[in-house]
DNA sequence: ACCAATGCGTTATGAAATAACATAACCCGC
DNA sequence: GCGGGTTATGTTATTTCATAACGCATTGGT
């Protein structure tokens, strides 16, 4: 992963069980709400970036998407996505071509991430953006999305080895 | 281009003649510095950055590249586009999978882009990013780059039509 | 002159995303 | 419960974006 030392992988546990059976019904009663759907294939790729330990690709998504490991074709992953962004249960990191889930429940919806290089997890976190939109605005832009992306490395990769 | 008010485009438009010649010649100076060589590919796609009046998207690249009509090779614009942003000569935005030459001549290397929905025009600025290191600092990361990409109207954009 | 390092040309392939069109399911007023 | 618009899906094909791999050329140091 670019710097790579050599963990094994993940500080990011997905969801399993209990934990990802909630995590579903909590979306799917915000749908409700809003009158949108959580049809099959939607619940099905919300379900495939809730149990992953990281970002995940599309194409991932596509290969990981049937139980019987038979891939979607990826129209429908690409559909499911585009949904579950415009409802906010995810997010596209631009700067890997991936997709995670979004941890941040409930918040606004301006996603920001500190990627780690090292071991590939992508934390989520609330930004400040109220300096650029104030400098933006102060210039006559009407700033409409931010996307915000920082690189370097996590706690445990800094710090060890 | 989304939101698509129907200006007979370019906020922005590319250097010519004097000017461009200019800002090669800088680049050019600023490599000999450094040691780095602006060999005549790398020269090339950074002159085609500069002419265009806006973001480039890697393939218009590959075509406009011959003098003579000839596209490149994808590697020939790829290895140089790579060359380019390390050196700080140009950026690519990620959430448009397109380049454009840096219009902050000599200082420090965060990119940020104001992007217009609209006319498609993307201006480079010097952001403010204090608020995001100091917390991502504080729980325990080394960011290393940050990549900010605010999408909107322009300011010709959002008050015309 | 030699060698290591860097860059280039070329062929081929891999990865990411969307176009286009037909079919099915859903919602809602009646 | 039936028509009819709207939303979602299935499917095929294609387009767009990016890199692997390899051999040759140029450069710069000794």
């Amino acid at each position: 992963m670019g710097v790579d030392c050599h963990h094994t992988e993940s500080a990011q546990p997905g969801l399993e069980g209990a934990a990802l059976a909630s995590a579903v019904a909590a979306a799917e009663s915000k749908c409700e709400r809003t009158r949108e759907r959580l049809t099959p294939p939607r619940r099905r790729v919300l379900e495939l970036l809730l149990e992953a330990d990281g970002p995940m690709k599309a194409y991932d998504l596509i290969a990981a998407y049937g139980q019987d490991g038979e891939p979607a074709k990826p129209p429908t992953v690409y559909r499911a996505l585009e949904f579950l962004e415009r409802l906010g249960f995810a997010h596209r990191i631009e700067s890997l071509n991936a997709y995670v889930p979004c941890r941040m429940e409930g918040t606004s919806h301006r996603a920001a991430f500190l990627i780690c290089e090292c071991c590939g997890t992508a934390e989520e976190f609330e930004p400040d953006f109220a300096p650029q939109f104030a400098a933006a605005e102060a210039a006559g832009y009407a700033v409409r999305t931010v996307t915000l992306e920082a690189r370097g490395l996590c706690p445990a990769c800094k710090g060890g080895a």
